[in-house]
DNA sequence: TCAATATTAGACAGACTTGTCTAATCAAAT
DNA sequence: ATTTGATTAGACAAGTCTGTCTAATATTGA
């Protein structure tokens, strides 16, 4: 695996676990086993490694729920799936909630890259969710999206997800 | 002023708005006005700072919610003036979203205590959101309540609480 | 009045932070 | 085979962080 790739791995993992900035660079490249030069030869700030990071996460994530949705489309209707897919990504990851949303919370004013990025991400993911169901209940969907995503989080528990379902099966009934 | 109280507004408003891990004890005291001695002799740490800077946040957030929805509930249904609290606070606060799920995402996994206090207040918001619609939809309410602090403080728009406050009239008819 | 409580300024410790730099080594491509 | 690009370990700077401590001073209640 590639130099780059591995420190975003492992900073993926770090941020997600515990936070943007209480994981240093340090713990960063002892983790992936990089020396600090190679770190500032492919990043040229830790803002530089998070909009990476971000990225990658994006194209990940958005990945994921695509498959996800295509594999289960024939047992029941699309949108639902995706709400299916939120429930396996809590047991996959343990409840860490949404990476972009953890690090918006982190933000200060100086930050707008980052903060572009985080937009851009939300944006697709609306998007996305407007191909899936009529435009009269697309929004309404998607702020039950991120509420489950967010809540579930708090709680630890599947119900925020389970209870936006159904609430979304009666819309499209 | 007490000096217990001046430490925890100054906290409230430097965690607010820069997080609570990007704001030092040194800055706090600075803008407190307050000797380091003293910060120790009121807080044992900084997690505890945080757990009276959260329970005050509590106190005048819920105070200010009840007030708000006591004044206006001529004009409409008590829920839809919520939702109008949520737009006042943010046109107050420029946006800062929840001081409650701003901390959630900097949390590791050692502050148990802080996260409970965080549950806490959820819990009780969405007690109080049952008091206000029947029982059917209430669960519905609180997510679409939730949805609304976290996207108008993504987008910087009051758009989300409109759209879910629309929404919330059409369940309530 | 006197004793307990509270606050002060500031030094200090020890650990952490991001980022720079050196000097050597390795890899790959021409 | 040599040049270019990539990586290494690690020291270092300059700053931050939380928390402790001292020693003097203020405030407060009995």
């Amino acid at each position: 695996m590639k130099v780059r790739d591995k420190l975003i791995y492992t900073a993926a993992r770090l941020f997600h676990r515990h936070g943007y900035n209480s994981t240093g660079i340090n713990q960063i490249i002892e983790e992936a086993e990089i020396a600090k030069g190679s770190f500032y030869y492919n990043f040229k700030s830790k803002e530089d490694l998070c909009i990476a990071y971000l990225e990658f996460r994006h194209t990940y994530w958005f990945t994921k729920l695509r498959q996800y949705v295509k594999k289960h489309a024939g047992e029941s209707s699309e949108v639902l799936c995706a709400f299916d897919f939120l429930v396996s990504m809590n047991e996959l990851e343990n409840f860490r909630g949404c990476s972009f949303l953890n690090i918006l919370s982190e933000l200060n004013e100086n930050d707008s890259k980052i903060l572009e990025v985080i937009r851009s991400h939300k944006s697709d993911l609306r998007d996305y969710i407007k191909t899936l169901v009529s435009p009269g209940i697309s929004d309404h969907v998607y702020l039950l999206f991120e509420s489950s995503i967010i809540e579930s989080q708090l709680f630890k528990d599947q119900w925020p997800i389970i209870k936006s379902k159904n609430i979304v099966q009666s819309l499209i009934n």
